[in-house]
DNA sequence: CGGGATCCAGGCTGATACTG
DNA sequence: CAGTATCAGCCTGGATCCCG
C-alpha cells in the first residue's frame, strides 16, 4: 500500500529456510559448485538447493555458470549486484546477534528463538 | 552454525505475512488499539493479528497495554527497544524499493515479484 | 471489545526415485 | 554431476464460533 511497505520485497529475497545459509557460503567462499554447496550444507536436499538458487538467480543475486561437459559442472557465485547486499546482510546479522543478547537479558539464556514463533509460545 | 548465520534470527522477527504491515502502522501512528489495527489492515483476521502481535511482544518490539475495563481496551505501541529497529527497517525498505527498480530494468515493468518464488517460475 | 479454541485448506518442505 | 519429477507431511494462515 504505502511505499514504506515495500520492504516486504526485501524479505521475499531472504526468506526461504535456506537462503541465508546459501548466501553465507557464497559470500565467504566465492565461487562454488553445486556439489560443494551440498557438502557445505549437509541437511539441504537437492531440490531445495536448486529451488533457492534459482530464486536467487532470478533476483540477480546469484550467478549461475554452466559448463557443458560430461560430467556436468555448474558454478554459483554472488553477482556484482548481489554484492551490494552485503551491507544490509551484515547490518541484519549484527542486529540479529544483538537481539539474541537482548532476549537473553530478558528471558535468560535457556530460551529458543525458534520455539517462540506462533503457537509454540503458550505451551 | 557460524556467527554470521545469526541473521536468520533477524528475519524470524520480520517474517510472518503481516508483521511488516503491523510495524508500519505502529511506527507511523504511534499507539493503536486492537480494533484500530484491524481497521487499518482490513484483510487481516483477528487470529493473525493477535498471533503476530504476540510474537512481536515476545521479542520486545511491541508493548501491550491492557486496560481492565468493560468493554476491554488494549493498546499496542513500539517499545523503546523496538524503535532501534527503525534504521534497519528503513534500510531494508530502501533496498527493497531499489531492488524493484533493478528487477524492472532486468525484466521490464510487467513482472510480479511474488509470482517468482519457488515453483511458480517455470510455468 | 479483545481475544481464545477449533477446524480446515493450501503451500512449502522433504524424501525418494529417475535422467542427461 | 546436477539436476527433475512425484508424492507425502507439516505448518502457516484463514474462517468460524465462543468467552470474559
Amino acid at each position: 500500500m504505502s511505499t514504506f511497505c515495500k520492504f516486504e520485497t526485501a524479505l521475499e529475497i531472504l526468506v526461504g529456510k535456506w537462503k541465508p545459509v546459501i548466501l553465507l557460503r557464497l559470500f565467504s567462499n566465492g565461487t562454488m559448485r553445486f556439489s560443494e554447496l551440498q557438502k557445505a550444507i549437509p541437511d539441504i536436499t537437492k531440490k531445495m538447493l536448486t529451488q533457492q538458487l534459482r530464486e536467487l538467480e532470478y533476483h540477480d543475486i546469484v550467478h549461475r555458470e554452466i559448463y557443458r561437459q560430461i560430467p556436468p559442472k555448474v558454478e554459483y557465485s554472488i553477482t556484482e549486484y548481489g554484492k551490494g547486499m552485503a551491507t544490509i546482510l551484515q547490518a541484519l546479522n549484527d542486529w540479529g546477534v544483538a537481539h539474541i543478547e537482548h532476549l537473553n537479558e530478558l528471558y535468560g539464556t535457556n530460551h529458543s528463538v525458534e520455539a517462540h514463533r506462533s503457537d509454540a509460545m503458550d505451551k
